[in-house]
DNA sequence: CAGTGGTCTAGACCACCGC
DNA sequence: CGGTGGTCTAGACCACTGG
């Protein structure tokens, strides 16, 4: 009757270490929903008892997650799933002097969406078979009245119908709260490529800036909890307010 | 007559962990020079029992100073003393494609070198008292026959004294191996924070564009073991041939 | 106060390296 | 082969959190 879910007491490890396969156990474990994002995971002493290790080896393998994102240790409290990332990270490439105060989140509008064939490029990054439909947006983000960031949003179809049939003027400031509250989907990780280039007409008039303005360039690909890519978004913004800090080693 | 140096044996943690005490201990014999940059220090058997402590507890002293990039490990080997940053890293933040190949280091030339007076600011990123001196250059990179980076940089001086002395004819293309070996100086961290302007008739002499063409800016500063700013440079490139990668979380 | 993660010990054995 | 770091154990005690 004790240990409700083991996992080691028959596998020994193949190739690899102890704690490294106990941490892939984990892995499947969360990513299969076990636990839900934002919940703790039985304390460490259970899981090394149900696991049948001693609780070092437990400790180590849950390190491992934490290194990798999935996990957060809260001394006294417990070992929580992670809740994804929190949003705006946008702003950490621009500095949009609007007045004098500090940065705001930037309020949002949908100029336009649809439901289009995937390209193969998309297909392939959302793992897609050819011939998949994503949902394509385009959105404006604003700060007071003035527009400062003109977005290209891509997203695969099956998983986020449930926005296409809802109300774009009722949508959040903030995406990716709601892609994980509508559609259960937890943004955990992104990598965005700068570049620089130059506004055509249409985006110049959107961000009411002249056509050949030059521009900061924001791609990126979002991944979720199973390091699945599930967004491709494209940003765009006045080059002469982008400032971004990059650490080296 | 066994241990030579020993650091813990009277000596209990005041408010912090035994680890970080010793990682502390172990961190200051490092910058006294007691171990090259590139040396072993001793096995951690010899350190462990020369501290009077456990040998997982100094593991994770020395964990701790492999995270802050001070240390290295080789399995089979033994635990090194880092060496440094390599050096071509501001290629990172650019594509130059000269005619198909992938990147090279591109080629250095210094076009000036004086010593002058620090500004404030300087100074003050150096830590030098206020009216001291600082080496500035000025220097042309180039990918084959082409002109691609034109950098400006400013080293503290009593540290740098021996580079005023050089022929700046024979300096390398690299620069930070360079500091290391002439001045002892190693480059273990920079921060790099980028934006975006326009040449002016000088700078876009230099780097054969027309004046006011759109350029990417890198005002790096770099640390050396201790933590200390020992550099400060500023980077112009062709906004168009900018492009760059950055991980979120 | 009971329950959690954080630190520490003293040992054992394994995996990699170079001679 | 001997020496190095890497893994693992079975325990003890400390420090933080919340009721």
């Amino acid at each position: 009757m004790p240990h409700a879910t083991l996992t080691a007491t028959d596998t020994p490890p193949p190739g690899q270490s102890r704690y490294g396969w106990l941490a892939g156990a984990l892995r499947s474990r969360i990513l299969q929903g076990e636990w839900a994002p934002g919940d703790a995971i039985p304390p460490e002493a259970v899981l090394a008892k149900g696991c049948g290790v001693a609780l070092g080896t437990m400790r180590q393998a849950l390190s491992l997650l934490v290194s990798e994102g999935l996990l957060e240790r809260r001394h006294g409290k417990g070992t929580f799933v992670t809740s994804g990332l929190g949003g705006a990270s946008m702003m950490r490439f621009f500095r949009f002097r609007t007045s004098g105060e500090l940065q705001a989140t930037p309020r949002s509008r949908i100029l336009n969406m649809q439901v289009r064939l995937a390209s193969e490029d998309e297909a392939d990054s959302f793992g897609l078979p050819a011939g998949s439909s994503v949902l394509a947006l385009e959105r404006l983000r604003s700060v007071g009245e003035q527009p400062c960031l003109l977005e290209s949003i891509v997203l695969p179809l099956p998983l986020f119908a449930a926005l296409a049939d809802s109300d774009t003027r009722h949508w959040d400031d903030l995406l990716y709260p709601m892609f994980q509250r509508v559609c259960g989907v937890v943004i955990h990780r992104a990598q965005d490529q700068l570049s620089f280039t130059q506004l055509n007409a249409a985006q110049a008039q959107q961000l009411e800036l002249p056509p050949g303005h030059p521009c900061a360039r924001v791609h990126r690909q979002a991944f979720d909890l199973a390091n699945q890519c599930v967004e491709l978004r494209i940003t765009l913004g006045d080059a002469f307010s982008f400032e971004y800090t990059a650490q080296v080693r």
